[in-house]
DNA sequence: ATTTAGAATTGTAATTATTACAATCTTGAA
DNA sequence: TTCAAGATTGTAATAATTACAATTCTAAAT
């Protein structure tokens, strides 16, 4: 499997040490880039590592979070989300199935006040998305 | 008061009823526009009020919200914040103070994929606000 | 190979925002 | 005045996340 080799490096790069439940919290993100919760990862993970435990996922998401290797998404409900794509981009939150969609950054001219100190930007749009919106 | 002809004005235009809690809470966000919480808003108002209650102020919150008489502010942490402005403009979020600043709606090229629908963006900055910066 | 300290994982219990729901109260039309 | 719909209230439930203490793992030093 090349995932594996791809979950510890990125891993390494981030100079996180790669644990076992580490390298498969980021190989499963790698795999499904549907951007799930701690609870899908748990769940998804747990039959085939039967001692894993929720805190550890937890854990897991907070350090890689921390050292820049996951993107938080707060989108709209009470969980959060996680993207292994920290590249700059926005998201597209389909109202109908749920989904969430990768999209393109929009070029925007960031005429912040002055005074304001940019460090990131995070856009969320709301609509509907193409399968939904063809349907009906 | 101008306060409370405003409130209810707001109230009526959205065809919402209103009832005394509502308009407190109306006249709450006119006059506190910091982006309270449902338990900023209950807190503030309980003392007047002794006999409100939490389930009271998340009720008139979701009228107000499912009217667009409000707009729900979903910003970083868990609990969902409030604002009576609802003209288009984005938010920014201080990491040094927390507090959140309403901003100017970037000019933003919106070049959505082919088939998606938008109805709606949400923009977060997330950065240091002027007073923070100039300390230190 | 053994020891050992620090790091990682685990399980349980606590926290907290929000919702569900049933009971009570209010209000405005008949 | 009556009555039904709507609004408010209080309590209990839900669910995501965190706190924390105990255990296990790992990698370096002996």
């Amino acid at each position: 499997m090349k995932t594996l080799q791809n979950a510890i490096e990125i891993l390494e790069r981030h100079e996180i040490r790669p644990s076992v439940q580490r390298t498969e919290v980021v190989k499963y993100l790698i795999e499904h880039r549907c951007h799930p919760t701690a609870d899908d990862i748990f769940m998804a993970l747990s039959p085939e590592m039967p001692t894993l435990s929720r805190t550890t996922i937890y854990n897991v998401l907070k350090t890689l979070e921390e050292n820049g290797a996951v993107r938080a998404i707060v989108i709209d409900e009470k969980n959060v989300r996680y993207d292994i794509c920290v590249d700059d981009h926005a998201h597209f939150k389909c109202s109908r199935c749920g989904r969430i969609f990768d999209i393109e950054m929009p070029r925007m001219e960031r005429q912040l006040p002055e005074g304001f100190e940019m460090e990131n930007v995070d856009v969320y749009y709301y609509g509907i998305c193409p399968e939904c919106a063809s349907k009906q």
